[in-house]
DNA sequence: CTGAAAGCGCTAACAA
DNA sequence: TTGTTAGCGCTTTCAG
């Protein structure tokens, strides 16, 4: 059952190619009779458009791009819900590319797209990006760029973030009411949006209860796990320790626990431990962990949404769009009794 | 800085268009000056060929389609990460498709496919998927399809799997050799191979053991977590009760802890649990899960390597190619201790 | 070594 | 209401 093309069906129905074009579009230039003829002629034949070939003449390619750092997070895959739940309702299909984290990954992807690979594209940038040129290109090569959670904020688009700043804040202020004095950050990456923010709630939440922050405490980790595993005991053996942990990313709960686990420091006796997760264990961890929730779906669905609206109005200002979604902070045993 | 084509770079270099594509592929019949000249300039001037209209023209979309029930699971992250890694470096993108276990919506896709949009695909079907006509249109259409995980049988093409009936077979004769006399096994599908020959395993297990099997022990879960809580703790409240669980897919890890702890019952003391999981938690929830963990990259990047391997070789067979790949129990303290 | 021209599958202006 | 034709951006014969 080789696929047939427009022109054979055409042939098959002695009919030119721009009727059957038109009546499988529903043109109102088209007889009922003969539309009903195309239909049942094409759903037998089992003809199915290219859309490529569509796309090549001014229309859409039906495809966006989704650039995140990595997909095996609990955040990241949550968003794809939200973006794919959208994207379906629109006919539309979603390229899922992968920076790893890396700014010359990214760069190669959004290159790629200038090219018309994807009608729009949303967007989480890695954490080495710190530099938005490549970002700016494909804007105004004509592809429209969303944010959602890592953004740029030198890029003028929407951008759909929640609020990191109070969301570190209230993470670092439940610590500091739990008693803690002695509260590390664990970051990944200096130039990041959210990370930034996030530390700034922490730092500010210091100050309002006039504290110190001691430099060693705020520790920068990476993509590598062996190596944040590393520094998390380190963190928590050397003479400053720590009794209290905000984690700005869920992928760093396994190496805390372990670390903990492995320097026999009780969880929450000795350490309390915050972390910026959507884990959906994170209530049967031991013990169960204190969380601040993202609202993951939402995200990506409205940032589809947004997208989609841009594609279909002409000359929508997406600079006016952007959204805060709010975070929430889940109280579970890391923090309490 | 709109997008230039190639007949703009073309103009801008006076020369033909059909240099500038030579040239741009590193053709022999293009001097090295002039191939020198155009490379710098389409670099210079942004130039991103679109690769849309080089698809039409007989090449290929560089895009490969990757069906699967959801993306919220660690198997699949994994596995998109298996792929992805290969896709990357051929140069191909990835459309992930997401049929959230629907048998309709997973038609709708590949028919989709049929179009064009894709080269090839790699699919793990839905837990409604009980006939494969779709997907033999698909393949006989022209476009290679290979499966990972979950398979269907009747559709002769290269299936990548792991060792389901032995996984089913060792994670009961765990439970058994731990003690356990009345143990349940929780599936997703009555259709799905892996369910199915995991079921098998367990069956076998009992059969080898000496045991019969309660079949209101074997329990059919759905894609509805607030279902399966429900069934769950029926399951451990019913007069048979089960001192062990194997449940079939990682998703059900939460609503069985969740059941246990409303219902007071102790892992592993009460009830001994092991699922089939790749939850990078699994090490530390209370008490750390004791998993059948699948290869899931490493199913993913074979998947994909194949794939491409008969996307470069005209004519290469697939149905000789299916490959499985042994999954690893890992005992941890829901089992023991 | 370079260029002209046809055509991939489709849409849309323009004719009929 | 239907058909003819040009052309989207590119590759690829075939001529020069």
């Amino acid at each position: 059952m080789k696929n047939i093309n427009i022109k054979e069906l055409a042939s098959e129905l002695n009919l030119s190619v721009s009727t059957i074009s038109k009546a499988l579009h529903d043109s109102h230039e088209i007889s009922d009779k003969t539309k009903r003829l195309v239909m049942e002629t094409a759903a037998r034949l089992n003809y199915v458009p290219n859309p490529y070939a569509s796309s090549l003449r001014g229309r859409k390619t039906k495809n966006i791009g989704v650039v995140i750092p990595e997909v095996a997070d609990s955040f990241f895959s949550l968003a794809i819900n939200g973006i794919e739940s959208v994207a379906k309702e629109k006919g539309y299909h979603v390229l899922i590319c992968l920076t790893h984290e890396s700014f010359e990954n990214e760069k190669n992807i959004l290159k790629e797209f200038q090219g018309g690979r994807v009608d729009g594209v949303l967007m989480s940038v890695s954490g080495e990006t710190c530099q938005s040129d490549h970002i700016n290109d494909l804007i105004s090569s004509g592809v429209p760029l969303i944010f959602f959670d890592r953004i740029c904020d030198d890029v003028a688009t929407a951008k759909i973030t929640t609020d990191d700043f109070e969301s570190g804040y209230k993470a670092t202020e439940h610590l500091l009411q739990a008693g803690c004095e002695k509260i590390a950050f664990l970051s990944i990456s200096n130039s990041l949006s959210i990370s930034n923010k996030r530390l700034e709630g922490y730092l500010k939440a210091h100050t309002d209860y006039r504290l110190n922050v001691a430099k060693e405490r705020i520790v920068l980790c990476t993509d590598d796990n062996a190596k944040n595993y590393a520094a998390i005991k380190a963190l928590l053996q050397q003479s400053l320790t720590a009794d209290g942990i905000v984690a700005s990313v869920e992928k760093l709960t396994t190496p805390i626990y372990k670390a903990c686990a492995e320097l026999t420091l009780r969880i929450p006796q000795d350490v309390k431990v915050v972390c910026f997760s959507n884990l959906e264990t994170a209530s049967i961890l031991n013990p169960s962990l204190t969380t601040i929730t993202q609202p993951a779906f939402e995200m990506g669905n409205t940032a589809a949404r947004l997208l989609f609206t841009s594609l279909e109005k002409a000359n929508f200002d997406l600079t006016k769009e952007s959204t805060v979604i709010p975070s929430a902070l889940i109280i579970r045993n890391s923090t309490s009794q």
